[in-house]
DNA sequence: GCAGCTTTGCGTCATTCTGACGCATACGTT
DNA sequence: AACGTATGCGTCAGAATGACGCAAAGCTGC
């Protein structure tokens, strides 16, 4: 076993694991999927990209501190949180063994983001599909937010938290190619998403350069399971 | 909000969460599925049930911890652990603000059970469908486990982790079945799993009081996604 | 030994779902 | 007015699914 430093108490017995939330942000912005990196200020990691995230205080539910931290990052109050996984590896963080709460953001709007405060350097969008160094373990919850996205668009109404609230079956199509990383028929996919039943026409068209389209919001945009089980 | 206690330091101060894990044991035995509670012998919970658990030290992984809260409950290490949800509710636990990273355990031999040593008063199995009162918010999580198996069930070889080396199709069925809550059609479900491709046969037989059945085994016994996406 | 019962394992058939693709429509553009 | 492109509907063959028939293989009772 490799030896790693921890923190101490004054009488020199090793502390108790913390306990923090990180926050993976995604939008989905010019056909790409992306997500919302701070550059750490200070620290082993100094210099590399992480999320949002911090200690969980005493008396806050995980979901109070990921929105707290989020908001001190300058991300708005209307993503969309849950949780993906914990990572408690005790040497994820040199410094301290620090156990953290993932959660998967989504974010509909990539305006609702502003610079970010006190501890942040900066603050940058970045496309998951190139992402700069991450520090600690953050390369790990990114694949795996993504693969949590990935596989909850095939059979829930997930998508609904990375769109405005109109949209055409073109911009949905985009999205869903994007994320899973692959070409979709056009009418095979709308096809398959009707028969879900998750979305609902409105009156109202989107004209463009070309035939102007149907614009559809989702029936929810609560969380919902589509259809059989 | 309500006032609840936190522990402090010595200066007053509450003191950061504390990080804990919780697993939920569960197997399948007599056409049930079941799972293993101990009692609370002491605390606000006393004498209510609870899924064998404890505190995280400091630099141990949380599966590490799991491991060994559940040996010292007298669950054997061949159980197959997986992450499943971390409640981190502050009034979950009246006496602290403990955060508890939830497991599900699968055992496929009830027989690796012995009775608990040390802080718990008494260990039993009880049918899920069944359950008593639960301290904390273990009920939560017992729904959680037993959900999750349900939703692997359909796309994972999950199974391969209750069942013992080699078993019928009528077995592999009674446990679907069981953990479904629903029936199932024999000849349909035997072409549906071995479409999954995630079984062999074996040459040996099973004889009993009826015509004798193929004995099938697990291709893999780790982790497997069965086919496309 | 043999009829009868139960479990096992294979096969059929109609319906639904899926993937591939044709094509008319409705715009803006030239 | 002709053209190009995105839109939205429809078709068709093959795969997957649900319902169910039935013979084979063993044990049990007579």
């Amino acid at each position: 076993m490799t030896h790693f430093n921890l923190e101490a108490d004054h009488t020199g017995r090793p502390l108790r694991p913390k306990v923090a939330v990180d926050t993976v942000v995604l939008a989905f912005t010019e056909g790409r999927l992306q997500t919302y990196l701070l550059k750490i200020g200070r620290g082993p990691a100094r210099g590399k990209w992480a999320f949002p995230g911090g200690l969980v205080r005493a008396g806050e539910t995980l979901d109070d501190a990921a929105r707290r931290e989020l908001r001190a990052a300058g991300v708005g109050p209307g993503i969309h949180l849950e949780q993906l996984f914990t990572f408690g590896d005790p040497r994820r963080d040199p410094r301290a063994h620090v156990v953290s709460v993932a959660y998967l953001g989504l974010l509909a709007d990539q305006g609702e983001v502003s610079p970010p405060a006190g501890k942040y350097v900066d603050g940058r969008w970045f496309s998951v599909a190139a992402l700069p160094t991450l520090g600690y373990d953050h390369s790990l919850m990114a694949r795996r937010a993504v693969g949590r996205l990935r596989a909850k668009l095939g059979y829930t109404n997930i998508a609904c938290n990375l769109l405005p609230g109109t949209f055409t079956f073109s911009e949905l199509e985009t999205l869903y190619a994007a994320v899973l990383r692959r070409r979709l028929d056009r009418r095979n996919f709308r096809r398959r998403i009707l028969a879900m039943n998750i979305l609902r026409r409105t009156a109202a068209m989107r004209r463009g350069a070309h035939r102007p389209a149907c614009l559809y919001r989702f029936a929810q945009r609560t969380a919902q399971i589509a259809e059989i089980l």
